[in-house]
Formats: structure tokens, C-alpha cells, sequence
DNA sequence: TATTGTTATACTCTATAACTATA
DNA sequence: TATAGTTATAGAGTATAACAATA
């Protein structure tokens, strides 16, 4: 008999649709959608010098990505210019309107994920949060 | 500044993912999908008197589970028959053979996980799978 | 009239391949 | 010829609404 808990990829994919539906009305409320949220998530981070690179870095396609950067270029969200030192490819960055935007929802995320998170005592807080981060940057 | 944490969502959706990708060969190889799995596990758990209870339980839509249950029938993995005191309801309930093959890809599944659990130390892991059981369940 | 299961339809997401412009 | 970005197309997955059978 196998162990009584759920398998893993069960419970963590509904823990991710349970939260993904908690901050839809917060990223709609700003008129951003969650790949443009994860767009702007990754450029303040750093810089990037491809738009391919980009989407990688938030698992998404090089394809998929464009209908967002048009909206967040045409939102001045992002600037997106030629490298003049190589044409094809394209610096992508934040303007300053597109950090505080970003700023503005994550703290309000930040704050929509605590109707989880409070569920939990300290130390599965913070052991919870520490396994996390540790599997995500592998 | 925010805590420099990814998001809670964006982590647990990557890791969500990466699962179900290590878990795509095994379900592949026992010819069963995702949402037949799913379906497996939660009528293994407990028979169902109504299809859309069960697709409740799985967070899934009664529409969407027909075909899924069609096949499984087919294979007489599942059964699937009239509520004699209610005709518009069917019962369902797993077959002998749908609690076998339900086991050998659970364990599968199980010993797959351990990819990513390994990672952990002891302190981690148990948290992180109690802090997940108890959110899951709530 | 209300409910269960089913079917049909449309809509969204995503993946693939073809195209352009640069190199 | 190879690469970055773009566009077009098709496919899968999903949601919504209409329908038939039963209560």
C-alpha cells in the first residue's frame, strides 16, 4: 500500500490553479495578464538582450511572447530597441512606469498569497518556503 | 523592496509542470492520460455516485470527463452502470484491473517523485510535504 | 420544473512551420 | 547559411450552451 498522501504533482498543481485564481482579479484589476506579469517579473530582474531569451527564462515560447510585449511597448511598459550593434535582436527593458506597475502587484500579490501561507504554522512556513525556493532554483 | 522570493504561484506552476513532465513517460507507457489517472486515483479513494461529484473532486467539468470515462470503460477499467433507484445517475467504481493498473503507475509515480525530493534534506522534505497535505486539504 | 448525463459549438492556448530582415 | 523576430496555420484543451432522459 502506498503512502496515504496524494501524489505530488496533484497537490502542487492545485495548489498553483487555487493561486493563479486568487490573483487573476488583481492582475485584472491592472489590466495585465499573467504572461505580461511574468514578463515584467523577469525584466526587473535584469536586462535581457533577446526576446528568445526572454521567453525561456519564463517558460513560455519565443512566439507567444510578442502579442505581449507589443501591448506592454504600446502601454510604455517596456522600451524594446534594436541592438544597433546587431540589428536583428532586440534590448528589452523596464521603463520606469513598468517597474512601479510591477511593484503595485506584486505587493498585492504578495499580500493575496498570505490567505495561504497563514494557514500554516512558523515552522511549516518556513520550511514550506525553503523547499520551494531550493527546487525552484534547481 | 519585496522579499526577494520568486512568486508563490510562479513556483509552485514550474514545479507543477517539471512533475508532470518526469510523470508523461510513465502514464504514457500504461496508455493512460493525465485526467485518467486522475480519475483512477479518485474513484480508488472512494466509488462515486455521480459523474460531476467526481469531476468536482478532480477540478475538472462534467463535459470534459465523459470521453475520459468512455475509455476507461472501454477497458474495463472503471464501471460505470444506472443507479437502479435513480436512473439519471451512474455509479461508478473501479475494476479489478483498473485498482492493478492503478497501483503499478502510482508507484511509478511514486519512485519518480524521489527525483525531485531527493533534493531535500530531512528537515525540508517533511515539512514541505506536511505544509502541502495540509494546504491541499483545506 | 429540476437534475444527470450527453452532445455541439465556440473560444482560448499552444505548438509548428513558413516568412523577413539582418548577419 | 544561419539567426532573431514575426506571422499564419493548425491542433489541443477548455468552457458554454443546448439537448435527451429521468425524476
Amino acid at each position: 500500500m502506498t503512502n496515504g498522501r496524494p501524489d505530488l504533482a496533484a497537490m502542487l498543481a492545485r495548489l498553483a490553479r487555487q493561486l493563479i485564481a486568487i490573483e487573476q482579479p488583481i492582475l485584472a484589476e491592472h489590466d495585465v495578464s499573467m504572461w505580461g506579469y511574468a514578463v515584467l517579473t523577469a525584466l526587473r530582474d535584469e536586462p535581457m538582450r533577446t526576446q528568445a531569451a526572454l521567453a525561456r527564462s519564463i517558460g513560455a515560447d519565443k512566439t507567444r511572447i510578442i502579442g505581449i510585449l507589443d501591448e506592454l511597448q504600446r502601454r510604455t511598459l517596456i522600451e524594446r530597441e534594436p541592438d544597433p550593434a546587431d540589428r536583428r535582436v532586440r534590448l528589452l527593458r523596464l521603463t520606469p512606469a513598468g517597474r512601479d506597475l510591477h511593484s503595485a502587484v506584486q505587493a498585492e500579490i504578495r499580500s493575496a498569497e498570505e490567505t495561504m501561507l497563514g494557514q500554516l504554522d512558523d515552522e511549516e512556513r518556513h520550511f514550506f518556503l525553503q523547499a520551494l525556493e531550493n527546487l525552484h532554483r534547481t
